[in-house]
RNA sequence: GCCGAUGUAGCUCAACGGUAGAGCAAUUGAUUUGUAAUCAAUAGGUUGGGGGUUCGAUUCCCUUCAUCGGCUCCA
């Protein structure tokens, strides 16, 4: 198969395979692809790393054109700072780039801007860009940048400068009366930029460091048409409905409670059923791949924290110790000293290993209160851990198994697409150059070997190892992180782990540490949206409700329901004296898989009539008939 | 932790410096119904907690807790 790429200038580029859109902008000119900004495929806009699957017209747009998101957003938000200048000229400019929905512009200002004020913004710009002012474009010496913004009494603007060359060429962006520091590209004038909605205020700080000055961002997106514009606010109100908080309640999986603490999961029936279920299937998984399942206790003494390191480099995260007799017991915010002694409880031979140690462990860690977000972000959770002891020679294996494990999990709760980071050696680590080296490469080399797609974090790693995170894409594209497989250079020499070896001498180990669901919690959060709250069916609460139409066909109802349990089906029965209609409503918006309706044909023909959920009614069927739809589903 | 917003019945939301109201849910009664809401009645609240201003606070102020949107940080 060939894919042809029609390129602006007529000529015609063949691909063997899929191809992005940047890797043909690259083909063409690298330069090209740096500043490109923006691909028209077939006529629509698609960003650059869109994958091309068909014979194509590719058109590449460098910066002297007007479309490109992301050129785009950071156009509409020079927009936004010359509004915001126009109305509140004491303001300072600092930075506005474009992010993956939209822009935002952060401006010093002594109070936040109030959702009236954004109005007023918002409407400014409108006008602006009703004038439709071009965007140009100035080259100038640093040192003529640094007498503009002086006497514009831009100081963001200077501290930008200060670390460019002195010898750089500088460029700046002007339409209007506004005039900012800025690389570009941008697109031709103010008058592409149609639908404007501010959406947000937030604090944010200077050059994202906590130590700096709290500024005050403003978040946008603009379109060129209102259409698009309302496609996607109606994009945010469908995340909203997928929010797994509100899922929660309409489906009453959990819930958290002032008095009870934040942070802290309180599991209701149906989400406790779920979970129950995740962990069944980890479980039995994790048995079958070799692991062993280990328990270990929620805390331990102070001596084991010192030992392990954490008390040094973790205890902001951990909380207050209690007395026991005298000694200081943490609760524990991991589970790795534990696997470690009980791998240290027994010497062990390399004819042993790799011993896999996993573990469903609960554990509780510090996390400031603004950072607090639902089931993806608590103070109490359980992490599917397990810690992986291999020789040096079995690491590749294993790491393979690992990534092939994991994604195979996450394959089976349904999803589907990942994004993969291999984070590399940070400054201050710890551990052995050569040791790094080879487990890196082993990581990459399995992602390569599996034909993995995957981004490098350069210097991401933990301090005590490499690792390789997955990222679940959720239907909405909104990425969360799940499965880690770390590296650990830190706590085998910590507590001193060893394995005999074939020459009769003591090794350390390699030990991996990992998570493929991430946390419980996390994961659970993350299915729920992913699945908009229409869990597979072997995840349901209730599987089957089962709907009499009146009280005489009670009976037969619970007959049924009870045939179906037998057969391993998770059955309800709704007995209220209410209509039909009503009780189906009721169904549907549980989101409970199948209905099973009995009126008096069905007891008469002893049949039943089967309806799904968003489907609608399947017709009156034999139970076997209905048991095997039911199953299909699965 | 920081910036901002919010907190009223189980849920979703009104109202107001002068003794809090609706819909849904719940309970009771009637209805026994054929694929997304049957009718009626009843009950439900120290308006997140504490303090202050006021003749009077749910409303205004302070404080605290929690939640939401971000920042920073992370599974």
């Amino acid at each position: 198969m060939a894919i042809q790429v029609k390129l602006p200038d007529g000529s015609v580029k063949s691909y063997d395979k899929p191809v992005k859109v940047m890797e043909v902008a690259m083909g063409i000119s690298p330069r090209l692809a740096d500043a490109a900004i923006c691909a028209e495929l077939n006529g629509k806009l698609v960003d650059m790393d869109h994958t091309i699957q068909t014979d194509s017209d590719l058109i590449l747009h460098t910066f002297k054109t007007d479309t490109g998101k992301e050129v785009y957003w950071h156009s509409t938000a020079h927009l936004m700072a010359q509004a915001v200048k126009q109305l509140y000229p004491d303001v300072k400019v600092t930075i506005g780039p474009a992010i993956e929905s939209g822009f935002y512009y952060d401006f010093d200002r002594d109070k936040p801007f109030t959702d009236e004020e954004l109005v007023l913004i918002e409407n400014r710009m409108k006008e602006l860009s009703a004038q439709d002012q071009p965007y140009t474009r100035t080259e100038l010496s640093k040192a003529e940048a640094v007498d503009i913004f002086k006497t514009q009494g831009e100081d963001y603007k200077l501290e930008i400068l200060e670390v460019i060359p002195d010898t750089d060429t500088i460029s700046t962006y002007r339409q209007g009366d506004f005039l900012d520091l800025c690389r570009g590209p941008h697109i031709a004038s103010t008058g592409k930029i149609k639908a404007i909605k501010l959406l947000k205020t937030s604090g944010a700080y200077w050059r994202g460091d906590e130590k700096n000055k709290m500024l005050q961002r403003i978040y946008g997106i603009s379109f060129p048409s209102n259409k698009e514009l309302n496609e996607y606010l109606a994009f945010l109100e469908e995340a909203k409905n997928r929010d797994h908080r509100k899922l929660a309640k309409e489906l009453d999986l959990f819930s958290m409670n002032d008095e009870v603490g934040a942070g802290l999961v309180l599991w209701h029936p149906n989400g406790a059923m779920i979970r129950h279920l995740i962990e069944a299937y980890w479980k039995e998984e994790h048995l079958r791949k070799g692991y062993k399942l280990v328990y270990t206790p929620h805390m331990g003494r102070s001596k084991l924290w010192e030992t392990s390191g954490h008390l040094g480099f973790y205890s902001e995260n951990m909380y207050s110790p209690m007395q026991i007799d005298e000694q200081d017991y943490y609760i524990k915010p991991m589970n790795c000293p534990f696997h470690i002694h009980i791998y240290n409880a027994n010497h062990h031979s390399y004819r042993e290993l790799p011993i896999k140690l996993a573990e469903l462990g609960t554990v509780y860690r510090y996390e400031r209160s603004g950072v607090l977000h639902g089931l993806m972000r608590v103070r109490g959770f359980t992490q599917d851990d397990a810690h992986i002891i291999c020789t040096p020679e079995q690491m590749d294996e294993e790491v393979e198994k690992l990534i092939v494990f994991s994604l195979d999990m996450l394959k089976y709760f349904g999803f589907e697409k990942f994004q993969i980071y291999l984070s590399t050696r940070p400054e201050g680590s710890v551990g052995e150059a050569e040791n790094w080296d080879a487990a890196t490469e082993s990581l990459r080399h399995s992602l390569e070997k599996l034909d993995l797609e995957y981004q490098v974090d350069e210097g991401g790693g933990a301090f005590y190892g490499p690792k390789i995170d997955i990222k679940i894409k959720d239907a909405l594209g909104r990425a969360w992180q799940c499965t880690t497989i770390q590296f650990d250079f830190n706590l085998p020499e910590r507590f001193n782990m060893e394995y005999i070896g074939a020459d009769n001498t003591a090794h350390r180990p390699y030990m991996i540490h990992r998570a493929v669901l991430g946390s419980v919690e996390r994961f659970f959060a993350t299915l729920l949206e992913y699945h908009a709250g229409n869990l597979p069916l072997w995840l349901c609460p209730t599987q089957v409700m089962v709907i009499p139409i009146t009280d005489s066909q009670l009976d037969y109802a619970r007959k049924v329901s009870d045939k179906l349990q037998l057969l391993g089906l998770r059955t309800e029965i709704d007995t209220r004296g209410e209509k039909i209609g009503y009780k189906i409503r009721d169904a549907e918006m549980k989101k409970i898989p199948f209905m099973c309706v009995i009126g008096k044909n069905e007891e008469a023909e002893e049949k039943v009539t089967l309806r799904q959920h968003k489907k609608g009614d399947l017709g009156a069927m034999s139970f076997d008939e209905a048991v095997k739809a039911i199953r299909n589903q699965a």
